[in-house]
DNA sequence: AAAACCCATCGTAATTTTACGATTATAATT
DNA sequence: AATTATAATCGTAAAATTACGATGGGTTTT
């Protein structure tokens, strides 16, 4: 079946805020957001801790996360120390705050 | 390959907020309810009309924003007018708004 | 140097999403 | 009753997502 490969053309902000919406549209990644809001920081074993997800599937939620640039990683040895990427979650906020006002 | 079918049970908001943001995470999906938003109604084939897709993707595109419940319908023979679910935009905002509080 | 620890990545499978054309359903018109 | 208009739904295919266990790559500790 033929499916269109070239995308259409979007504003800018349509498709930075979709990516944004994407990267929060699962509840594992909503949950994640919201542990790392409340304790500033945390590593990846934590959260293997808290969810009941395999070791794998928490560092695939968290490197979505990473390249949707809500979150950036810290190398902490032998440890990651992940973080709300400030900068980017304010621009998330600047988009979700126009688009719903 | 095993995978647990049954799923975890995660908080009433960050499963709302979940969909919510899933039902965003196209652009194609946020395009459309920017139309909406400006328009502040429109049918299907007006859509069809703006974006190179077919009536049958835009016609999905709007399924899922009205299982979402961002959207709703309203038969206006022989079209479908299409508007913003105030109620539940209401909902969604709020909902983005305290998590980006 | 070996063992232990932490976590990313690989390989894989099931499921979901996204897109298309074709068909169908509903209502209005002729 | 037949035709037209509009838009949902069906069938299908390609791609992306989500999950798992296994493997591998750095550090630190022994």
């Amino acid at each position: 079946m033929k499916r269109s490969t070239e995308h259409i053309v979007y504003k800018e902000n349509t498709e930075a805020l979709a990516r944004f919406a994407k990267a929060l549209g699962h509840p594992t990644r909503i949950a994640i957001l919201k542990h790392l809001e409340k304790q500033s920081c945390c590593f990846t074993g934590d959260l293997v801790d808290v969810f009941p997800l395999a070791q794998s599937t928490v560092s695939q939620h968290l490197k979505e996360l990473k390249n949707a640039g809500l979150i950036q990683g810290e190398l902490k040895p032998p440890k990651i120390k992940y973080c709300i990427n400030q900068e980017n979650w304010k621009i998330a906020k600047r988009l979700f705050n126009q688009f719903f006002k």
